[in-house]
RNA sequence: GGGGGAGUGUCGGAACUGGCAGACGAGCAUGACUUAGGAUCAUGUGCCGCAAGGCGUGCGGGUUCGAGUCCCGCCUUCCCCA
């Protein structure tokens, strides 16, 4: 019965199957455990690659895993289907951007499909597909109308390849480059979208509610860059408010100057005549340098004396005004107090240009000078020639913790000089996108209305197929008057613009995980049903690279669907969930892979050609060994460089497990004797596979969990050729390896369990139970050290006792050595099932 | 400069709360079967040593009967932020 394993022809054959009948067809079941998994879908490219396998075909075999474990899983798959490529492909090819995504995905689909993985299909969600991007456009209009979407002038990031703006976010790197094609960003004045992200700062910087990878919450705490202090009024002698932001109130007393950034509106107002030329000149060049230059510690700090002179409202002193470019005027108010005694970049400021330096801070059992000190202290201590507050200890610690800050808040409050403030390096969440490819924003100028919102029931507004591109990459959408003026729903002028710019793609892909619930429902964004029982997603997986983009934005975008309201038909069917702690955060666990080398240990691309092809690989080996080797050769998170030799090793393994469960079937019932220790050991190698494969597939540790799985296949195979094989004991080892394989081999497990007569599906089965008694080791292996030496080796029962183990190991030959014409051990210790060490 | 990882054979990687370092696999070596082998099977494979034995988890200290694991101080490297 030798029949041979070919996998592309199981493969197929499995997968139109389960397709034919529905296995993963996904239903609302209120008396099964839910699990919603959700891995990130891709932007369709063209060609699904390497990476795409490696963060799917784990999350698939988890899926599948917490299916065999009972739950009813609910796993989609849809697609980032707006963004610049399939625009830039229009301007290269001519082909419209909706022909080129359109066929992209039906080409990723059938490779998706050739994963092999348990997608529900009938629930895809595709971002661009009108039906979508309806209520991509209604929530924009949702969070209009509760002041979360504004629109503002402001310097912004641009990059001039793919001619659009940029959040922060997706600026990326120390020379600050476009996080799609690592062009260097400009700064531009624009009008522009912004979302309201900042609101929600502190709301952001609350993970109580998930659990999710420390490097990721470390990761967005730092974006969000929450810092407390002061903010504290000073004054110009003209008589304006000139508002600083301080984390260090506790050195009010030591502001010697202030500095203004060269943007700050009241530069020119302020600037005397005598300073005019220089501090216009200074500007000017100012506005050429990036922000990272400007912010760098190490470049020289250059600024200008404005001639004018600020008054500190805590000693009424007399101090100047500069303007230098450390400043940022998105930092605080723009302008800042300078206290060179205790900031590193204000004293470095001072020295160059011979400004005073008044030390407020004296650390204890030290005597600073200001005249003299080298650098500043930015430690704590008691504070100095601070009027009242002489005296007062400062620590180390930041905001009220520190009793210093603290006690001088108050006394700004007091005195209304000042207030508790906190700062976020956080900003505005820019949407706005100056291309054709992307959600249209509806939004309508009205020359007498102002901005108006579309009508929710006008909604989509659809993108115009018949555009033309330009080589510049300018939105075609500008030069299309039949779309680009409308009338307007207020007061009907006709003359009405739409707004020409499209929306951020990471907005759409902010809420995909609700539009997957019902992707063709029509009359919400998604169905309340649906929503009350799979939400909120249960595992989410992906990239790392997302963690202050897209897992950032759908953290926030589902905060602010709560706070519209948008969740308010939605009633939790699990009772253990609060309806606010499901709806605060998307998703409650999140696990981030590693990523997948070339074999050089480059990152792949097509342009060194490098790249590991799936399509390749799957006609080569079939896609159960893809999916084995990628789960097999890295630790998930860590990833690491393709090695394509090391895919031999699954491909042997699922060669070998063909042979044992198609050669080595019992023929005949003759009764032939096994030894029971045989069966015995047999059954504890299985029991021991099951509890570990569970353990480590329940953490995420692939690697390990196939380690085991070819560890049972050697126990199998030494027993292959020894009457064993005609034991009820080997058909339960068999039956179990296949469950254990099934979420990570699904077609090679299907078609063995059907060759074994398993009922259809092996999906559909039970997980194995492991059990410990049965997994329990007879006897180990005493270990004997001498001084924490290994000198012996012993095989012993397993409930040895204490002083039965001791006695051993000090009647052991080997260890006799040691101790002969040594004085009695003075300390012999015990570890219960390991080992006895003796110390002389 | 701040934050977060990571350093273990030739390679990918194992090692639970401190307890046999190197599981599992790749590669390599030798042998077998072969006209043939990038197939298959067997054996071996951290380093030094004929052996007894010694040395080994980036480096240097420390705690402990015992350290890859804990503590202190470094080095290298990756990522994020400045």
């Amino acid at each position: 019965m030798a029949r041979e394993y070919i996998p592309q022809e199981i493969e197929t054959k499995w997968q139109k199957h389960w397709e034919d009948t529905g296995l993963y067809r996904s239903k609302v079941d209120p008396n099964a455990p839910k699990h919603y998994a959700l891995t990130m879908l891709p932007y369709p490219s063209g060609d699904l690659h390497i990476g795409h396998w490696y963060a799917m075909a784990p999350s698939d075999t988890r899926a599948r895993y917490m299916r065999m474990r009972g739950f009813n899983v609910l796993f989609p798959m849809g697609f980032d289907a707006f963004g610049l490529p399939a625009e830039n492909a229009a301007i290269k090819r001519n082909i419209h951007p909706k022909e080129w995504t359109y066929s992209n995905i039906s080409n990723m689909r059938r490779q998706l499909k050739s994963m092999g993985a348990m997608f529900d299909w009938a629930r895809e969600a595709i971002s661009s597909d009108p039906k979508y991007y309806r209520w991509t456009q209604w929530f924009f209009i949702q969070f209009f109308n509760h002041g979360l979407a504004y629109k503002k002038m402001a310097p912004v990031d641009f990059c001039p390849a793919c001619n659009t703006t940029l959040a922060r976010e997706q600026v990326w790197g120390e020379d600050r480059r476009c996080e799609r094609c690592e062009t260097r960003v400009i700064k531009k004045n624009l009008n522009q979208w912004f979302f309201r992200i900042t609101d929600y700062a502190d709301d952001l910087l609350d993970f109580s509610g998930i659990q999710w990878p420390e490097r990721v919450v470390a990761m967005q705490t730092n974006w969000i860059g929450r810092s407390e202090g002061a903010e504290v009024i000073f004054t110009t002698e003209r008589g304006d408010e000139l508002p600083v932001f301080t984390t260090r109130p506790d050195t009010l007393w030591g502001a010697t100057f202030m500095v203004m950034a060269p943007e700050h509106p009241l530069v020119a107002a302020l600037t005397t005549d005598e300073q005019r030329t220089e501090v216009q000149a200074y500007v000017e060049q100012a506005a050429r340098a990036s922000d990272i230059e400007r912010e760098s510690a190490e470049r020289e700090k250059t600024g200008v004396f404005t001639g004018a002179y600020a008054i500190n409202p805590v000693n009424g002193e007399r101090i100047p005004i500069w303007v230098a470019d450390y400043v940022m005027m998105t930092y605080g108010s723009g302008a800042i107090m300078a206290v060179p005694a205790h900031d590193e970049r204000d004293f470095a400021f001072a020295r160059k240009y011979g400004l005073a330096v008044r030390v407020v801070i004296q650390p204890e059992g030290e005597s600073l000078d200001g005249a003299t000190m080298s650098a500043a202290y930015v430690g704590g201590g008691v504070m100095v020639n601070s009027d009242q507050f002489n005296g007062t200890v400062v620590t180390d610690d930041k905001g009220r913790r520190n009793p210093g800050i603290s006690q001088v808040i108050d006394w700004l409050e007091q005195n209304q000089i000042g207030h508790e403030a906190i700062s976020y390096r956080l900003r505005d969440w820019l949407i706005s996108r100056q291309r054709y490819w992307g959600a249209p924003i509806p939004m309508i100028h009205c020359p007498d209305c102002g901005i108006v919102p579309v009508p929710m029931d006008d909604l989509p507004v659809l993108l115009p197929d018949d555009v033309k591109f330009v080589p510049t990459g300018e939105s075609p959408l500008k030069l299309h008057p039949a779309w680009k003026f409308t009338t307007c729903p207020q007061c009907g002028r006709e003359d009405a613009e739409r707004e020409m710019d499209t929306m951020d793609t990471f907005m759409c892909s902010s809420w995909y995980q609700y539009r997957y619930l019902s992707p063709d429902e029509d009359s919400y964004p998604f169905d309340p049903e649906e929503a009350s029982y799979w939400l909120p997603v249960d595992q989410y997986t992906g990239g790392i690279e997302h963690a202050t983009m897209h897992l950032l934005y759908t953290r926030f975008f589902t905060r602010a669907m709560r706070d519209c309201g948008v969740f308010q038909p939605v009633r939790p069917m699990n009772p253990d969930l609060q309806p606010d702690t499901i709806f605060t955060e998307p998703m409650t666990r999140l696990h981030n892979q590693g990523i997948i080398l070339a074999e050089d240990r480059e990152k792949m691309s097509k342009s060194r050609g490098n790249v590991a092809d799936p399509d390749d690989l799957v006609e080569k080996y079939g896609a159960d060994a893809v999916r084995a080797y990628l789960m097999f050769a890295f630790k998930w998170e860590q990833g690491g460089p393709w090695d394509s030799q090391g895919i031999n090793g699954v491909v042997r393994f699922l060669n070998d497990v063909w042979s044992l469960v198609t050669e080595y079937q019992s023929v005949s019932d003759a009764q032939m004797t096994v030894p029971a220790s045989a069966i015995r050991a047999l059954e504890r190698k299985v029991h021991q596979t099951i509890l570990d494969v569970t353990a480590d597939i329940e953490e995420f540790s692939f690697n390990t969990s196939i380690a085991k799985l070819m560890e049972l296949r050697n126990t199998l195979q030494e027993f292959s050729d020894t009457p064993v094989v005609n034991t009820s004991a080997w058909r339960q080892a068999i039956r179990t390896l296949l469950l254990l394989m099934a979420p990570i081999t699904p077609h090679i497990a299907e078609e063995l369990w059907q060759f074994i007569g398993g009922e259809y599906s092996i999906h559909q089965q039970p997980w194995p139970e492991g059990n410990e008694s049965i997994a329990a080791e007879e006897t180990i292996t005493l270990v004997v050290q001498v001084n924490g030496k290994v000198r012996d080796r012993i095989q012993v029962p397993a409930d040895i006792s204490e002083s039965e183990a001791k006695q051993i190991a000090l009647e052991s030959d080997a260890i006799g050595r040691f101790l002969q014409g040594q004085k009695p051990p003075r300390k012999i210790v015990y570890v219960p099932g390991r080992l006895v060490n003796i110390v002389l």
